[in-house]
DNA sequence: TGGTGAAGGCGTACGGCGTACACCTGGACT
DNA sequence: AGTCCAGGTGTACGCCGTACGCCTTCACCA
């Protein structure tokens, strides 16, 4: 594909026709158009096919001249983060800490979600740009508006984690559920041997399914689930006034 | 270091004295071995250094041999995270299933703060092997034993998430701070005007220490916070009867 | 006792990665 | 007209995982 790519210094290209087949690549990349072409590559083709070269050959440019915009991959990383978490809609839904909070973190999940690779890439971070401390500030400051104190929303901070960005970390592994039947059945009763109760579990959760085993679960319900027991649980704490002095 | 080394297979080596000194490394390598080794190296040296090749020559072979044992690098960090989760002491504390869910996910923390490189390798597996499942199976065991519904042991167990493992990922940037006093003054007012509430709670905790930003926190302590909140209103669910078909 | 087969270590080689470094070039400003 | 420099180029280096074929060793059995 863009085959017709060709080095624009070998042409004059003083004639005016052939310049605006020209101008799009010409005009000066910068970081912005890096940074987005590398989050529509990771959206498109998965973070692991994300390297410099591919990147580069997408912008029909040679891997080096993206340094010219971005110090190293680590930065560039950092930078997609960024364009994402400049996604999330900052507006206050909901009356009351408890609801507004709720509806923050679900509108950040949804911008996670349109770039599937952002949650493993934001764990991989260790240094905070200042989209990321805008978004952590702005959260922090919706627990002070609700009254919490400032030693209880420390805590509450760090016990959200990294469902603050509106994913959990699906520790639950799906395996793929083998189609041949028979195949499945065996494996099936081998594993209720040994791990009765995760197949217990795995069984159960067949609402408006039929389909005993695997099958995912409804990662929606299970993100919200999670996100009212950290709620309710804070909302509790805060009304008994709990403290990390008096309750050591 | 360790120049001595020679290729075994070019002295016939039948001597018994000779013998000796190359019998330990003809011991044959075995899978188990290899796994030990790589985790010894990724203790040591980091998980970034834990190379295949760096790995071959921790244990005086060429890199190629250790695919003779592992198939590839991913099932190398599948055996590694095996290594240390069956480290993880299962016997029972406590009455009552939290106190005792409680201890065997501290057991499991202090299991994987042995091996800093863990929390991040574990997340980036996606197969469950045996050990993780025996893990799971016994955590969940647990919950039901304690008198939890299929139902809410699934989702409670969703919720867990990484901190079953007994870590939480820390999104928390705890920047290096920096040493010279002026600059981190000037830092520290620059950022308390943009980021008025995290300086607020960075600066807050500081118990015993003076030292205003920074300095990291009590990570022990908000493991154990984070895992009480979720422990204590999965009591409070279970003592009402949720379920998530009355509680859609 | 000699032959054979497999287990396990070896060597070479390939394609991919991030990126250091020197170079070139076109256009803006003096 | 001359200078500068932002920004794109080309080459090269040292890592990485690993495919493939070879060679040694040794247990086993005829």
């Amino acid at each position: 594909m863009s085959s017709g790519r060709v080095s624009p210094h070998r042409e004059p290209g003083r004639g005016g026709t052939a310049e605006r087949a020209e101008s799009r690549r010409r005009t000066p990349l910068n970081r912005d158009r890096v940074l987005r072409a590398a989050v529509s590559l990771a959206d498109a083709a998965g973070i692991e096919a994300l390297s410099m070269r591919n990147l580069a050959q997408e912008l029909g440019v040679v891997p080096m001249a993206l340094y010219k915009h971005v110090a190293n991959k680590e930065e560039l990383l950092d930078g997609m983060i960024d364009v994402v978490v400049g996604e999330i809609e900052l507006t206050v839904h909901g009356a009351g800490w408890k609801d507004g909070i709720r509806q923050r973190i679900l509108l950040a999940r949804q911008a996670l979600l349109r770039h599937r690779w952002a949650s493993h890439v934001i764990e991989s971070r260790t240094n905070a740009s200042p989209v990321i401390l805008d978004y952590m500030n702005s959260l922090i400051g919706m627990f002070r508006a609700g009254g919490f104190s400032v030693d209880l929303t420390h805590h509450v901070m760090h016990a959200l984690g990294s469902r603050m960005w509106g994913f959990t970390q699906e520790v639950f592994p799906t395996p793929p559920p083998p189609t041949d039947p028979d195949v499945l059945a065996a494996m099936f009763s081998q594993l209720a041997a040994q791990y009765p109760y995760i197949i217990e579990i795995a069984s159960a959760r067949s609402h408006d399914e039929e389909s005993a085993v695997g099958q995912g679960c409804d990662d929606q319900f299970e993100f919200e689930f999670s996100l009212d027991v950290l709620l309710d649980r804070f909302e509790q704490l805060h009304q008994q006034g709990w403290s990390s002095t008096t309750h050591p």
